[in-house]
DNA sequence: AAACAAATCTGGAGCTACTCCATGTTCCGG
DNA sequence: CCGGAACATGGAGTAGCTCCAGATTTGTTT
């Protein structure tokens, strides 16, 4: 009677797929990889989920697009949950993620900018002959 | 005696290793998924490389470096060696990577811009409990 | 030549984050 | 009570490596 309104949903891995927009097969791999909370089952063996297990979903996507990898996402869950991750902890993590895809779009400009040169490089050239292939091929075209 | 002097070095895998920067498991990797041309053997089964494998193995990490599959890679290296790659082909997976590559930067950057705001909103709440973790676990925090 | 260490061999497992599959069981409307 | 949809489980597959154990080969030293 007196139980927390928000966690009485009782929906089935389908509702719930269909809410958070993950699919059946990753929310049961959540829960394999221990990032859902303990999930109730009918007598049938069925899953029934409650609000609770919405906000985690959520949880895990919202971090996942911003970038932070499962076994992160695995320990800012757990230190949360005992009340042991600070603020600071959470955002030098934050800070950690934002280094790592800096580096991430430094190396794909990289690559973008030898893509564009090698693209001229091959248009340039009096075709049907231009050799950029070629010269990869043979490992000459460095960087 | 009139063999292409090129293709002389007799390398040993560790050579071949330091040389190219390749590890000598993806070196052996690399042999197995056939991106590599046919490796000679001593009479004891070690492998011995020729300049051949090194040209070979530059053209790959070059291509990866493009941003390029294995898959992408072993399609030119096989249709260029039976002469069928042509440079408009070459051209058109390259653009094909180009676009690939620009759609990886802009989901990193939304990435970071979210990564930026999470760590100010944050740092800007009185400390010691700033609750964005507490309500990015609730789900509250969208995008 | 014998001994020894370093290098190499093979096959297989493990990693991330899912996705897909076959086969079997449960749930629910009529 | 029956049929079909939804669910359960275990296992395999993906990319691109990396790492491991245990056996063999190679090259150097004595």
């Amino acid at each position: 009677m007196s139980e927390p309104q928000s966690s009485r949903a009782n929906l089935s891995i389908g509702d719930v797929s269909e809410l958070t927009g993950s699919s059946i097969d990753t929310i049961r791999y959540y829960e394999r990889v221990n990032l859902m909370p303990e999930v109730e089952r009918t007598s049938g063996g069925h899953r029934v989920y409650t609000d609770e297990h919405i906000r985690r979903l959520a949880f895990i996507r919202h971090s996942r697009a911003l970038g932070l990898s499962l076994e992160q996402i695995r320990q800012v869950v757990d230190g949360t949950e005992g009340g042991s991750y600070s603020c600071e902890e959470w955002q030098s993590l934050l800070n950690l993620c934002a280094e790592g895809i800096v580096r991430q779009i430094d190396d794909l400009r990289t690559a973008e900018r030898n893509l564009r040169e090698m693209i001229d490089a091959c248009g340039q050239a009096e075709l049907p002959n231009c050799r950029v292939v070629e010269r990869l091929l043979a490992g000459e075209i460095p960087q």
